[in-house]
DNA sequence: ATCCACTTGTCGCCTATGAA
DNA sequence: TTCATAGGCGACAAGTGGAT
């Protein structure tokens, strides 16, 4: 499957509220948003919820791979290894995974480097290996009845290595023309380290260490001609050494606190330059969530309430 | 002068990983 | 199987500096 989903822009706009920033450099350029709860309501927040759901669709059928049968289905959450994912995972990890999600939103929304046309065909969750296996002790101890609470210390799994998303332009005749890697972090408080590490993280010349290699993988299991389309192009990308695109990066950073001091500082990132951790020299892109109630909307998103 | 937001460093907790 | 190492993360504390 190719992610499609997308949102009206009116009631996404209403929810993520664009502040405007100051503009420095050129080729940097910093855009920030603040979420206004009382937007994410009915229906809107129905559509949100769907959205979410097809960024973990391909994490869900990793989990079933190997366990379909004609016989079984996976209405019966008891008997379904995706079950509870990502709802009864620590919130350390949904915080995690909502990061990664709102930088996929963000570009397929509102562009990135001047572009509007960027397509994330599908999430890399599925390669978050020790916290898919993690999900099987959770949902053994679901069925046998142990008490278990989600958000305890030993329930917490360290996030995925390697960069967190990549999204493509691609043209009319399946070829790529722009890749752009996203890096993405997702904080209860602001935390300089992490922003600073996203950055250095983002500065591996090499695209093919970039989550390309799992990309192709996940396509390869989906025989739709959208599918192998994209696994074509980004094969012939791959064969090509990366030589024929345009590279841009992006740090896709969410926080569940807005900034107090100095009064006319509006987002922790630097909206006039570029982090110094950032050794590279292609456009960068710095997107920005400040969420007032962080705990909040994980619950909202992740755990149905 | 005082308060409080912010930064930085450190510590402890826990897991994954790989070697012995 | 056991052990040491590395790494991610939260919590805490001390110090800096803006705001009033």
């Amino acid at each position: 499957m190719i992610r499609k989903k997308r949102f009206q822009l009116t009631p996404l706009n209403n929810w993520l509220v664009s502040v405007p920033l100051p503009v420095g450099d050129p080729q940097y350029s910093l855009r920030l948003w603040r979420e206004d709860r009382s937007a994410l309501a009915a229906p809107f927040k129905d559509e949100v919820l769907a959205y979410f759901d097809e960024a973990f669709e391909d994490a869900r059928k990793c989990l079933r791979e190997g366990f379909e049968d004609d016989l079984c289905s996976f209405a019966d959450p008891a008997v379904d290894p995706a079950a509870n994912f990502p709802g009864l995972l620590h919130r350390v990890t949904q915080q995690g995974y909502l990061g990664e999600a709102l930088g996929a939103l963000a570009v397929e929304h509102w562009g990135a480097g001047g572009h509007n046309d960027w397509q994330v065909p599908a999430m890399l969750f599925r390669f978050h290996s020790a916290e898919l296996q993690h999900l099987a002790s959770i949902n053994d101890r679901i069925a046998r009845g142990v008490p278990f609470n989600q958000d305890a210390t030993p329930e917490m799994r360290p996030g995925r290595t390697g960069d967190d998303a990549l999204a493509f332009r691609m043209d009319d005749e399946g070829v790529i023309s722009d890749v752009l890697v996203i890096e993405a972090k997702c904080l209860g408080a602001n935390n300089n380290g992490t922003i600073a590490e996203a950055h250095e993280k983002l500065s591996t010349p090499l695209l093919k260490n970039s989550g390309f290699r799992e990309l192709i993988n996940i396509l390869d299991k989906y025989d739709t001609g959208e599918a192998q389309k994209w696994r074509a192009a980004l094969l012939e990308l791959w064969r090509s050494g990366h030589m024929t695109v345009s590279r841009y990066d992006c740090v896709s950073y969410g926080v569940g606190a807005q900034p107090k001091r100095p009064k006319t500082r509006e987002s922790w990132m630097d909206p006039l330059k570029s982090h110094s951790s950032y050794t590279l020299k292609y456009p960068l892109v710095g997107l920005e969530y400040q969420f007032l109630d962080l705990a909040g909307v994980v619950d909202s998103i992740f755990r149905g309430k």
